[in-house]
This record gives structure tokens, sequence and C-alpha cells, in this order.
DNA sequence: GACCAGGACGACC
DNA sequence: GGTCGTCATGGT
């Protein structure tokens, strides 16, 4: 295990972003989150506003560095919001923001999260989606890793491609998907018949987003979620109820999304503020 | 015990 | 092309 400190992260913020449904708080430590992403898992500890710590194993080390996007300047893009936009209320959004950053997911946990996020609250899509890690999942203990403090804790990675054909329609009702219970199942099926982040990657966002489309439960917003966090096209912009009220708000309607080559991580730091905004 | 949830879909016009 | 009722269940 190595211990990394990220500068200008804020694992609070990014864990209530909304962003990612793998990240879980220590019930008994508010400061310290567990992040699983794909078949890896890693602590991050809250040091202050601006510093959070990352501990994971040694080879691991590009990876979640590059899942929390440790390479991307934002203050550049917020320099260009607030340059191109000009509103008050994007001072406030870019300040609220600091220390948020756009994590860089696996494909097919940010696909299967999304589906699920239909219709449901934050906290209902976390319990659904670690309960399919549990079941599907590589269970760790973290005792063998992180010392005895952490005795009978278990952390449970996301499902492996190779079990994907495992997942069963009547355990996922169980673990409470309802009606989407059907679009994760054959979601999972065309995830192993083929279809991957790499090649999603390669044929550019529009295309991209008309296969995701195809998908059964993936519409125009839950496939520009996807494209935007996991497949690497900054351009999209979700727009969900709290996007429509913000430009409604806000923008006197619409918010010129077109104009930024970037407008997702706009897109992400205006749905924070939107959500924690006086609060 | 209502009420709503980071929407999508099919049926209609 | 647009609007509208419906979808299954967990949080608050």
């Amino acid at each position: 295990m190595l211990s990394i400190l990220l500068n200008n992260t804020d694992i609070g913020k990014i864990y209530s972003s909304g962003q990612c449904f793998g990240i879980s708080q220590n019930p008994y430590n508010t400061n310290e989150y567990w992040c699983v992403s794909g078949q890896r898992f890693c602590r991050v500890v809250y040091k202050s506003s601006l510093v959070s710590e990352l501990t994971c194993f040694d080879e691991d080390k590009k990876y979640w560095l590059n899942y929390f996007d440790m390479e991307t300047n934002y203050s550049d893009i917020a320099k260009e919001y607030l340059e191109k936009d000009g509103s008050e209320v994007c001072k406030d959004i870019v300040g609220l923001s600091a220390g948020l950053r756009m994590l860089n997911q696996e494909f097919p946990d940010c696909l299967i999260s999304f589906i699920t996020s239909q219709r449901k609250s934050v906290p209902a899509i976390r319990t659904a989606v670690s309960g399919l890690c549990r079941i599907y999942g590589k269970c760790y203990n973290l005792e063998d890793y992180f010392g005895s403090e952490y005795a009978g804790f278990e952390i449970f990675t996301f499902p492996a491609q190779e079990d994907y054909d495992k997942v069963d329609i009547e355990v996922l009702d169980d673990l409470g998907f309802g009606y989407r219970s059907l679009y994760i199942v054959s979601a999972f099926t065309a995830l192993q018949s083929g279809m991957s982040g790499e090649e999603l990657r390669k044929i550019g966002y529009l295309e991209a987003k008309d296969r995701l489309k195809c998908l059964h439960g993936v519409g125009e917003k839950i496939a520009n979620c996807v494209a935007l966090y996991s497949l690497g096209y900054k351009e999209a912009y979700p727009r969900d109820v709290w996007i429509e009220r913000f430009e409604e708000d806000y923008c006197g309607g619409k918010f010129v999304d077109e104009l930024y080559d970037k407008a997702g991580i706009i897109q992400l730091w205006q749905y924070y503020f939107m959500l924690h905004k006086g609060k």
C-alpha cells in the first residue's frame, strides 16, 4: 500500500456530486471514503478543503491518479466559464466547486449505475448498485490491507466481465432495481457480447451516444452521463431536472453549452451548485 | 403514509 | 416533430 496527497481535491464534494455511485462513506469516520472502480478499490481521506489523501496498492497508483483526473487544470476551465458567461451566479458556482473533480470511471460501472439512476434518489441508487456488487463482485477484507482497526469491514468490487452472464433478473428484483431489472440484464448482455468503452471512445461523441441509446432504458440524458463520465467526451452536457431548473432560474431557459468544449465539467459544477447552494 | 426520485418508453396527436 | 400517462420500489 502507498499513500499520496491529492491537491485541489475535496473527496467530500466528489462523493456528494452525483457523478459516481461506487463511493461509500465510513459511517464511523465521515472523513473517510472508499472508492470502487471496476475490480479495484482504494481509500481516500478528507484532510482539508483542498487536500485529500489517497491510499491504494502500489501497482494501481497510475490508475487512481487518472481516475481522479489529476492531469486536468480546472482553473483554466473556470476562467473560460467566467469570461464567456459573465453572469453573477457563475462566480458562486466556481467558488462552491473548489476541490470538485470529474472522475474517469469505468464504462460498465457507469453504464449500469446510470441506468439504475432513473426515477431513483441518490441514496437509493447507491443501495442498489452496492447490492449488485455484494452479490456478483469480489469481496475484500479491509483488515488484511489496512490493519486490525478495520476488522469486520468488507468491500465489494464491481462484477468482472466473466461474471456478467450470472446476473439474474430475480436477484435484481430482490435488490430493489424495480422495473429497471430488465434493462440491467440486457445491458450486461450487450457488454458481454462486445460493447466496450474502448470502442465507444474511438468512434466520436455523437456516434457513441447513438449506440448507447439503442440500449433499453438509455435515453438522451443517461447516454450523455455515460459519454461524459466514462468515455471522456467532456463536451457532453447531460440535462436532468436540476440542470433544467438551473437553466430556467439563471440562464433565461437555456445554458449555451455549445460554447465550451468541456461543457460537461461546467455541468457538474452547476449540478453541485443547485444541490448545495445555501447550505 | 404520502410524496418524490440525476428518465425512458409507448401511445397518442 | 411534440405531449402525456405509466413504470417498481427505496428514502425521507
